[in-house]
DNA sequence: CTTATTTCATAGCAATCGCTCTGGAAGGAG
DNA sequence: CTCCTTCCAGAGCGATTGCTATGAAATAAG
């Protein structure tokens, strides 16, 4: 053994997501990187390797930690409009935190780099589809329990309430208020009765 | 006078326009530029001051060309939910003239640039409005024929029906493929009804 | 302690960035 | 024709890009 890293890996990756969560990709340069994680170039490129790499570990963090969190919202008990409600709700306070508003990473990353870049496309696929398969369960819960029609098409249903976590993050990337985000929360909601 | 011009400004806007289109602020170099549109450095700076100035001038020149057209379409006579859905059916068809999916140039500009860019915000909002002013136009009528229902806000139905055009837009852009599109129209539309 | 090994900090690489400058070509005015 | 203005083509500017190489610092092993 030898000099021992004076970083943590998980905590690095995580201030670099919240980089490229700001700014994308190709405006975030490595230099932007070293100084927003402390870490220097070698201690960056012995864990990720390169940049596409470090970006790649980033994405998989972002659904490790945030995607995480909005699947746990959509798992708590209660009838159907409230907890998709209370899950959008708590989308307008995910980005918010510091400065500006910065939507969320895999809504950036498919307008960024999903038409050029097939990995990061492939994660934001997936991504999508852990959505859409929260939201389903959520829908098929509320057939059983009689909250919605069994006429109604789940997976078109989940299908849509997964985009509209992508709207969301759009309308707060591109600067609208949240009373205009709300009216749109009450809207897509409103589908569901 | 002396020498004339060899290229026609608007064509080399419209080529320029493109590019941003396809590959974004950032990650469009100012030679990507000449080579789409043929026209050297010195006469796209002599006409557009700089690569910002071009790129205002391509969110113009996409406003008065392919929201114009969206803007048209939703003018057309017919029932409410058939109108609006052939004015989405419509979107499916810009971005894929050329090779991959490039969705919406105001939806990308409002991810890539709008909480950093003041200047491209602002014409990225009035693009939504623009929008929202035509949907409202269209809902408005429809209630007057009885179509729909003088209970339904028309307001947050023309915010909600706009957002949509950019949902749209981002769902392609990321590669998600026509049927997925077309289920969220579908979904979208039965909102009206 | 010395030595071996790994990390840190930074200088430096070729390539590219947005942008400007220069030399010559092209066409109107005399 | 010559002169003069404008445009074209591209070389070149300093700055920055992603990435690598180098030498000093730090620690475990002996």
């Amino acid at each position: 053994m030898a000099r021992p890293r004076e970083f943590e890996p998980e905590e690095a990756l995580d201030k670099a997501m919240r980089q490229f969560w700001a700014k994308g990709y190709h405006d975030t340069s490595i230099r932007d990187l070293v100084d927003a994680t402390g870490v220097n170039y070698y201690g960056l490129y012995g864990v990720f390797e390169s940049k596409h790499g470090l970006f790649l570990a980033a994405l998989d963090r972002y659904r490790d930690t945030v995607t995480a969190e909005i699947l746990a919202q959509l798992k708590q008990q209660g009838p159907l409009t409230d907890v998709i409600t209370k899950t959008y709700e708590h989308l307008l306070n995910i980005g918010k935190t510091r400065g500006g508003p910065i939507g969320c990473l895999m809504c950036n990353t498919a307008v960024e780099l999903a038409s050029e870049d097939p990995a990061a496309a492939s994660k934001v696929h997936a991504n999508m589809a852990q959505l859409r398969k929260g939201f389903r369960a959520k829908l098929t819960a509320a057939q059983h329990s009689g909250e919605l029609s069994t006429e109604r098409d789940v997976g078109a249903l989940a299908e849509f309430l997964t985009t509209t976590v992508y709207s969301l993050a759009l309308l707060l990337r591109s600067g609208c208020d949240k009373a205009y985000v709300r009216r749109h929360i009450r809207t897509a909601v409103s589908l569901l009765d």
